[in-house]
DNA sequence: CACGCGACTTGATATTTGTCAACCGTTCGA
DNA sequence: TCGAACGGTTGACAAATATCAAGTCGCGTG
């Protein structure tokens, strides 16, 4: 699935809502101009693999527009592992630590990628010492956000996952009670772990709970009787919601 | 199930140990006085709830003997998350963000555990660069664990996680193709995300494959066997493995 | 416009996993 | 020493989930 693509060098000045991260905005002027000296941007159709699981991490990644999968493969199976949304960096313990990947990405729509080589990131992290912080900070709530998901599989019946990532979404959706799915079904699916046989059937089941779908539209006719179905946690479903600058929410 | 237990305050000498940590090994000796300060030693006995998901974390915790479950609930389920065993620290990421626990602590042998102050390991994380670098390598170390975890979830059969945890065991073992199992069978398989009765069956299912299994003793008659059913990967199968002093091997 | 492709759905069926109840064997304490 | 408690096992059954095959629908292209 996808294809590799080369070039597409881009103009420095594309490199501004880079600096906006957290990650990157307590970094020393200097620091910051030596991180992005050997940094570019890339503008990649959809359905492109970036990185493969396994390889050596040659750049830290960083999605400024569009959405990467993030996924793993083991004998023959595909399963998605998270999908990471602008503004974020994605495999920041692959780079720091210079170990293989443990995840493949690739673009789920035309996607614009900076790619900041991760010898410099090390070199950064080794003389800056606040960007050091600040990446124990994204560090941590990368950490935290899996353990999450991972809570949510084991605990949760893939019903249960379907009726708490529909609230989620509803929560990033401002509240609204009808909203578009972000990407494919089929895409969820995998993300929440089941075939999308099942989930199409999962959401037939929720229709007693005020749910209806139509194509990627999303009505959420009863939130309360969704919630109450649903159960939803902070100490899972609270996940950090991204805004330009940041991130917000506890996590 | 398992109760709270207060006192137990020991000298200070039992904490030589946390210093053979890499989290505190690069620290100042300045800031590892004053981390240690405020800091105590408590035994406890099997079976003890130490902290419960929900709660704000006071203390980063550090085994320095037995063992600790790390588990979490919902909606009256419950899942084993994670053993961490001596000398390793848990629960760090909360302790870094001020944030409360996302699962719950429990020794399942009698356990020496190291208590020390949230705040004071956050003032020492302001304070101490190589101290806020150390705990980078350890937070990148716990994410790409989970991340493991995770595929191994997502990806495999229940059996399939019995085999490949079973070879993780041997290679823990030092290779030796007999060892004894390190918990109880029905934490074993609550971490391997099943029922005890499926783990029962589970290990029936794995005799053609050369595993005999004698209470908490496993044989492993024919590795070959078990690795080519097993398909281990290193993506998902090396865990750091933990000697006193640091972390060994890629993860 | 018709065609084909891809995403999604639906039905039938198989596999995996969980649940419930009964039972075995060991341990540990009254 | 007896027996209750507990971990583990087993069997019968139920629920959850996957698989396979055949659709439907919408959309973009030749």
């Amino acid at each position: 699935m996808g294809q590799r693509l080369n070039g597409g060098y881009m103009p420095r000045s594309y490199f501004g809502d880079v600096r906006q991260l957290h990650l990157f905005s307590e970094m020393t002027e200097d620091s910051y101009e030596q991180l992005m000296r050997g940094s570019y941007v890339q503008n990649f159709p959809p359905q492109i693999d970036m990185i493969h699981e396994g390889e050596s991490s040659d750049f830290l990644h960083v999605v400024l527009s569009g959405a990467v999968e993030l996924y793993a493969s083991w004998n023959g199976r595909e399963t998605s592992m998270d999908i990471v949304r602008p503004i974020s960096t994605f495999i920041l313990a692959a780079t720091i630590k210079d170990a293989p990947y443990l995840m493949s990405a690739r673009t789920i729509e035309k996607s614009r990628i900076a790619l900041i080589p991760s010898q410099d990131v090390r070199a950064a992290f080794d003389a800056d010492n606040d960007f050091a912080r600040a990446i124990v900070t994204e560090l941590a709530q990368c950490y935290r956000t899996v353990v999450k998901t991972h809570k949510d599989v084991k605990l949760r019946t893939s019903l249960e996952r379907l009726a708490n990532y529909l609230l989620r979404q509803q929560v990033r959706a401002g509240g609204a009670d009808k909203f578009d799915l972000p990407f494919e079904k089929r895409v969820l699916s995998s993300l929440l772990g089941m075939t999308p046989e099942n989930l199409s059937r999962a959401f037939k089941s929720l229709i007693p709970y005020g749910v209806v779908v139509d194509g990627r539209a999303i009505h959420i006719q009863s939130p309360s009787d969704l919630r109450e179905f649903a159960k939803p946690s902070p100490l899972i479903d609270d996940r950090g919601s991204i805004t330009v600058g940041g991130t917000v929410g506890e996590t």
